[in-house]
DNA sequence: AACACCGGGGTCTGCCATTCTC
DNA sequence: GAGAATGGCAGACCCCGGTGTT
């Protein structure tokens, strides 16, 4: 973690770009507004008429942001209480974001949706910057994330809980690979305190320890890397998924064990009622063509994936398989095919129907299958049809 | 060469509620 | 008591291609 100390003076001497506006300051930490250089930042204190009971917004701060393109209705929705700070760092951000690459739309983009960015210290910044760049390649892609969801980055001020997020995951086995793939997907992650983490890694390894499991710690490690999102989510939500799960399907604990490690991960994340929801419908849907009981389970198991599928978006994909002539029984062991959107689904059954494909007879793999290679496929059929 | 099996990759924030801190 | 920090929630799939087998 090297820092730059040079940085932040640097950064000061950029502050007569806009004069008019000019209100740096930086701050070990955070800004505060005790003992700061009085020249460093303007200080105006103007009655608004829009909210008498609290404090003042800051005039200057209001003409600074919005000189810098900042929606600062958004602001006052989200945050309101950033407006009324006398002491703020919005140009300092933004010439640190420049020289990151970022355009004067994406900093004005990134302040309008979380305020409390403007009251971070350049220090702070260039900290926390250079953690997430022990993960990522280039500064383009942080910006992309910022600007993506600039809440990851900024929520938190506690560079140290970083730094130790960052020891914590990689101690669990997750490689540079992983933490790149964590950080990209599921940004939040890091602004989580550690001890949320950590609570959440218990957990997974106590549901393996308690479900007869060998290796607590590998399942922890797979269950996060095959659902990237976990650790963004409470136990207790994930804790009830898997609860449900076991007791919907009379689950044998090897049997779950292998689902959540497996396949399954992906759907622990999923709000509860979503998952009740689905698999309701599911089974309704199911039964409604003559499916057993067994074959929904045998389903789950194999392709828990299924139950991600909103009921709606299920049932037209199913109706349309149905429709273009593929059998229940065939779904039921391909499941696969489920996973293609409905769009995708429908124009590929148009094709193969234009060529009288026999499902019967070729199966339905065809379905399942990247565009690339059904593609190629279609042309090997089209020419023997031919002949 | 064509197919089947199978795993991996992409992607996911923006808001509200609660707790903490000054 | 205000504002900052943190936790938690709803929302809701799709696609590709390596590799072993036939």
């Amino acid at each position: 973690m090297t820092l730059m100390p040079g940085v932040q003076g640097l950064l000061g001497l950029h502050r007569t770009l806009v004069p008019a506006f000019s209100r740096f300051v930086s701050s070990p930490t955070q800004l505060t507004s005790v003992g700061l250089p009085r020249g460093l930042c303007t200080v105006t204190a103007t009655v608004s008429d829009s909210k008498p009971s609290v404090g003042p917004e800051n005039e200057s701060l209001l003409e600074s942001l919005t000189f810098m393109g900042v929606d600062v209705k958004m602001v006052r929705q989200r945050q309101p209480g950033v407006l009324r700070k006398i002491i703020t760092n919005e140009q300092g951000l933004a010439h640190f974001l420049h020289g990151k690459g970022a355009s004067r739309k994406v900093v004005a983009g990134i302040i309008s949706r979380y305020p409390r960015a403007i009251t971070r210290s350049g220090e702070h910044l260039e900290q926390r910057w250079a953690m997430w760049r022990g993960v990522f390649k280039s500064d383009s892609e942080i910006v992309s994330i910022l600007d993506r969801s600039p809440e990851s980055f900024f929520r938190s001020s506690d560079n140290d809980n970083l730094e130790k997020n960052i020891v914590f995951l990689g101690s669990l086995g997750l490689n540079a690979k992983d933490l790149h793939r964590l950080l990209t997907t599921a940004p939040r992650t890091f602004s989580n305190s550690v001890e949320l983490n950590r609570q959440m890694v218990e957990f997974l390894e106590d549901v393996c320890a308690e479900l007869g499991g060998e290796d607590p710690g590998q399942f922890a490690k797979v269950v996060i890397s095959r659902n990237l999102y976990i650790l963004i989510r409470s136990t207790k939500r994930v804790k009830a998924n898997i609860d449900f799960l076991k007791a919907t399907f009379k689950m044998s604990d090897p049997e779950l064990l292998a689902l959540l490690q497996g396949a399954g991960a992906e759907i622990l994340d999923l709000s509860n009622e979503y998952l009740k929801r689905n698999l309701k419908m599911l089974q309704e849907k199911l039964a409604s063509l003559g499916c057993r009981k067994v074959d929904v389970k045998k389903l789950i198991v194999c392709y828990p994936t299924v139950l991600f599928i909103g009921s709606d978006t299920l049932s037209s994909k199913l109706d349309c398989l149905l429709k273009g002539g593929i059998t229940m029984r065939q779904i039921l062991e391909k499941p696969k095919v489920l996973e293609y959107s409905t769009q995708n689904i429908t124009g590929r059954l148009e094709e193969l129907h234009k060529l009288r494909y026999d499902f019967e007879k070729n199966g339905i793999n065809i379905l399942d299958s990247s565009r690339k290679r059904f593609d190629a496929k279609l042309e090997r059929l089209a020419l023997s049809s031919e002949e």
